[in-house]
RNA sequence: GGACAGGUGGCCGAGUGGUUAAUGGCAGCAGACUGUAAAUCUGCCCGCGAGAGCGUACGGUGGUUCGAAUCCACCCCUGUCCA
């Protein structure tokens, strides 16, 4: 038996730039392209993990500002790092805080050195720099770490976006020096850098030869999804994923919705993240590979079907859409359960259809029948 | 039989002379959600009309007034209490 190594990222096959391969580490295997379902605060909202494991998700992500605020990075740590914590022994990313320096605008600064957050639940003042944020993400016991950057909103002025950017590649480095500095856990996990840049092809390139220059273990491609639009995003990953290493993942954060899955796929993205399928499951609206579906539209109401047929997770098996709509309807917690449940299967058997189809170069096949059904 | 308190749009409930087709909430109908401050948010929600607008409307009938859900009279109904 060969060690298991740190972090070992093969690709398997590629149909046109679409790849698909496999990431192998210490707790576990990690086929791509990936979806990682979002479990910020320590738990797939709705979710049980034995339950997550079983839609087939290899991964998760977890969040290094909610923990930090809640229950602490310290106390995760003294109560034996965030897998133990929330019962999951395969692999952890962990976001850095970044995307909240977005969401969070108003309750935080930037300077050169970090981000000091008001904190959403007390107020309480946090300094988060490149250096806390790593090792916030080694005492969690992160598997992926990933470097602590600003994600600047889609309509950020061009000299914003540019200056954004290159503070982010200090960050980079800086993250690169503090996580290498925790030299355990280095031994240990990855650590991914972060594209910068917004939609200008330039910023893009500078900021991915900055990335490079200070090398990571994989490479995501941020600051997408913030409101652009799928065109414009579907122009920035025609270019930038070949701007990154071919030997390495690439990780497009935040990303989305099915059908900005499949295009990204097309276009070389081997890892994705986003809370839809979970925060969508707890609103009322399933993917399908029909389309997406309301079920909270009074046309349900007596619709004794499956939510999606041959989909075998227990929504889907066990419930009819009549069901489901009126426990959506009523507020019951199973009807967010069963939502969430379907709707991460249905992401991963979309990721599994990707994988097999590279594999059996008829990618563009099933993304055009994909496409078919999907968009009607 | 008497004394109080009430009767407002599907429901609950504001409003006590004009800017009121009538605050809110719920229910209903639809939409949004992309590295989660989200089991959240937004819009619509009397009828007809694309719209301007027209019609009808605050228990009933009549009245006062330039103008009434709001004031007056009588009637009907509901609740509580007293007989």
């Amino acid at each position: 038996m060969s060690a298991v190594p740190r972090f070992d990222f093969a690709v398997h096959a590629r149909d046109g730039k679409a790849r698909t391969g496999m990431i192998r580490m210490r707790r576990g295997e990690i086929r791509t392209p990936a979806f990682m379902p979002v479990g910020t605060a320590a738990t797939v909202k709705a979710m049980k993990p034995e339950t997550v494991r079983a839609t087939g998700a290899d991964i998760l992500l977890g969040n290094t500002y909610h923990l930090m605020l809640r229950p602490g990075a310290e106390r995760v740590a003294r109560l034996g790092g965030l897998h133990t914590f929330m019962n999951w022994d395969r692999p952890i990313l962990t976001d850095s805080g970044g995307y909240q320096v977005m969401s969070l605008s108003e309750l935080r600064k930037i300077t050169e050195d970090g981000v000091t957050f008001a904190s959403h639940i007390d107020g309480s003042r946090h300094l988060l720099t490149p250096e806390r944020s790593m090792e916030i993400q080694r005492l969690l016991g992160s598997d992926i770490v990933m470097a602590f950057d600003e994600c600047p909103r889609a309509d950020a002025p061009p000299d914003v976006i540019a200056e954004s950017m290159r503070m982010s590649m200090r960050w980079a480095k800086r993250s690169r020096d503090g996580f290498d500095s925790g030299s355990e856990h280095a031994e240990r996990a990855a650590l991914f850098g972060i594209q910068q840049g917004a939609l200008d092809q330039v910023l893009r390139r500078e900021s991915a030869e900055a990335l490079q220059a200070i090398g990571f273990d994989g490479y995501a491609i941020g600051g997408l999804a913030v409101g652009e639009g799928q065109k414009a995003m579907f122009a920035v990953l025609d270019y930038a994923p070949d701007m990154l290493p071919q030997d390495k993942p690439r990780y497009l954060m935040g990303v989305g919705k099915p059908d900005d899955l499949v295009g990204a796929v097309e276009r070389g993205v081997d890892m994705f993240d986003c809370v839809l399928p979970t925060r969508s499951g707890r609103n009322g609206q399933a993917f399908t590979w029909a389309g997406p579906v309301n079920i909270r539209n009074a046309k349900h109401a007596e619709d004794s079907a499956p939510l999606a047929q041959g989909c075998p997770c227990d929504a889907c098996s066990k419930y009819s859409r009549a069901y489901l709509h009126h426990l959506v309807k009523s507020g019951e917690i199973l009807g967010a359960m069963l939502l969430t449940e379907h709707n991460l299967t249905f992401y991963q058997a979309l990721m599994a259809g990707m994988r097999s189809a590279i594999a059996e170069t008829r990618f563009v096949a099933f993304a055009a029948d994909f496409r078919r059904d999907y968009l009607r």
